[in-house]
RNA sequence: GGCCCGUUGGUCAAGUGGUCUAAGACAUCGGCCUUUCAAGCCGGUAACAGGGGUUCGAAUCCCCUACGGGUCACCA
């Protein structure tokens, strides 16, 4: 028996799952995308399928180019690359809907051929006046098939009209197509609620979804995973599969994430977009690990778990049902561990950009500048949650000309005798060698000790003379990070603003 | 409005008829630690939408109601 190795069936080679994330420019990818792309993402690479990216370009109007640059410079960002799609083709290409028109011309004559699609010569705006009194009378809105048993004489009179007619697939008048979902089950749809919906327009471009149809069957998707607001369309692209004789896919409608008032995501929720995200300083492996969260559940109690882990662990059966509302409380939790988790050197290569922003460091940074920011943040970002707060917390490191925090001068510059508390220290430290950590923490100590207060009552003071601040990271790694000089000259200057406020 | 999907704490969620006096995480509250702020550690508050069934037994199965979402475009 072990000899024997069974020969695979072609169609059921892992090899041959094949999924696609399939954004339409028509803006930024915003998380809801996000979470769908990771999804496939992930499918595809626990199951050694390949990823595919298709541009749903297809809407002339909203379409951008720009747009278009974004999600794919978001995806990057994210490291979800794909196997085929744009900027590295592939053999199913085009990946850019507007470039496979001939595709979808070829399929929508097929139809037409076979009498499973007609010519429709009514103008959008006598659909959309029938749509209202149809409204208006409680009614639903279905298109009533007028322009079905149009005869020749009557088309070339219409056309005479100068009507460019758009192309309707005939909807079979009776009976109930299944869906068949991996998360939902089985979704009957009755006929009845569908309508001969449009195919083609009449400026020659098709419509979602018949071109998603061709697209999918034609890229031989195996998997198709999308957010659950398509599973009303799904009937419609199945009775279009069948049109064309080409075999259905597996549906997977995943749960919608919804905005923080249980809305469908939107521009106006605030940060939606991965740009948005990374601008605020999350670190995608945060980002992705949160997203991964939203629907999809590990088996295990831990929640922090990097990309790879996430991989070997997904599985569409462990993806619930209902939308979820994304908290950005959460995600900036997650960011705060990752920050701290993290690489240092590469948490520097990504905080630079959040520093050069507030012009604390220049466009150029030398090396001996690069060692001084990798100290800082090494110190600063165990208590921030973002990149960008990593560059607020810090900004005394980069500039001398900051002023003292109104509360922490009433709490520690008012006491009597600081400005002498703080000379004393001066003249401690100006001898100090080496100028380190466990060195200056002695030296307080003793300092303190033979001044008969508490170490408290110097720290503080020396805190805010150094960085204005009532908080921040451990006085004497900070004192360390800024070195001898800079010490002096901030407790000399602090003296001095003691001594005029008196 | 028609059709479709969903409903476990504030949020994400585990749970697939008995082990549920319902896990874990975030948030929140309290404590410890401490030079501040975080972090960390320990502990607390907090949920099966409602009503009917089925069953010896229901968060889990069925029905109804309510609520939320989606969809009904020459948008995707």
């Amino acid at each position: 028996m072990s000899d024997i190795v069974s020969p695979l069936e072609p169609g059921s080679m892992m090899s041959d799952l094949r999924v696609r994330f399939a954004p339409s420019p028509t803006g930024s990818l915003h998380i809801g995308g996000a979470r769908t792309a990771l999804f496939n993402w992930l499918f595809a690479r626990h199951n050694n399928g390949v990823f595919v990216l298709r541009i749903e370009d297809t809407d002339l109007e909203r379409s951008t180019g720009e747009s278009a640059r974004g999600i794919v410079s978001a995806l990057r960002w994210l490291s979800l690359d794909w196997d085929e799609g744009p900027e590295i083709g592939g053999p199913c290409g085009p990946y850019f809907q507007s470039q496979r028109l001939c595709l979808y011309t070829e399929a929508a004559n097929k139809l037409l051929e076979q009498g499973m699609a007609y010519y429709c010569y009514c103008t959008q705006e006598e659909l959309s006046e029938r749509r209202q009194q149809a409204m208006k009378a409680g009614k639903a809105s279905r298109y009533d098939g007028r322009c079905r048993t149009l005869s020749r004489e009557d088309r070339i009179r219409l056309e005479q009209e100068g009507r460019r007619p758009a192309l309707r697939f005939h909807i079979p008048p009776s009976g109930v197509t299944v869906v068949t979902d991996v998360i939902r089950g089985e979704v009957a749809f009755s006929h009845e609620v569908l309508d001969d919906f449009i195919i083609m327009k009449s400026n020659g471009h098709p419509v979602y979804n018949f071109a998603c149809v061709v697209d999918d069957s034609s890229m031989k998707i195996s998997h198709v995973l999308r957010a659950e607001e398509h599973l009303s369309n799904t009937p419609r692209q199945i009775l279009i599969y069948q049109a064309l004789g080409e075999p259905l896919p597996v549906f997977v409608h995943l749960p919608m994430i919804l905005a923080p008032d249980r809305s469908k995501l939107s521009k106006r929720h605030g940060a939606t977009s991965v740009q948005e995200f990374s601008e605020q300083g999350f670190l995608p492996e945060a980002l992705l690990n949160y997203l991964a969260l939203l629907g999809w559940s590990p088996e295990g109690e831990e929640e922090i778990m990097p990309l790879p882990e996430i991989v070997r662990q997904f599985s569409l059966d462990r993806v619930g049902k209902n939308a979820a509302i994304y908290d950005t409380k959460k995600l900036t939790w997650m960011n705060g561990h990752y920050l701290n988790e993290a690489d240092l050197n590469s948490v520097v290569e990504q905080a630079i950009p959040f520093l050069q922003q507030r012009g604390l460091v220049p466009d150029d940074v030398s090396p001996e500048q690069r060692e001084y920011i990798t100290r800082v943040v090494e110190i600063v970002r165990t208590r921030v949650k973002t990149l960008a707060e990593i560059a607020d917390a810090s900004d005394y490191f980069f500039s001398d000309d900051f002023i003292y925090e109104e509360k922490g001068v009433r709490k520690h510059f008012s006491k009597p005798g600081v400005d002498r508390l703080l000379s004393a220290a001066a003249q401690r430290l100006e001898p100090l060698e080496p100028y380190e950590t466990r060195v200056l923490e002695d030296a307080y100590r003793d300092l303190s000790t033979e001044l008969g207060v508490s170490a408290g009552e110097i720290i503080h003071p020396t805190r805010l003379a150094l960085s204005g601040r009532t908080m921040g990271p451990g006085l004497f790694e900070l004192m360390a990070v800024l070195g001898k000089k800079k010490t002096l000259q901030r407790l000399e200057r602090a003296v001095q603003f003691i001594r005029q406020q008196a």
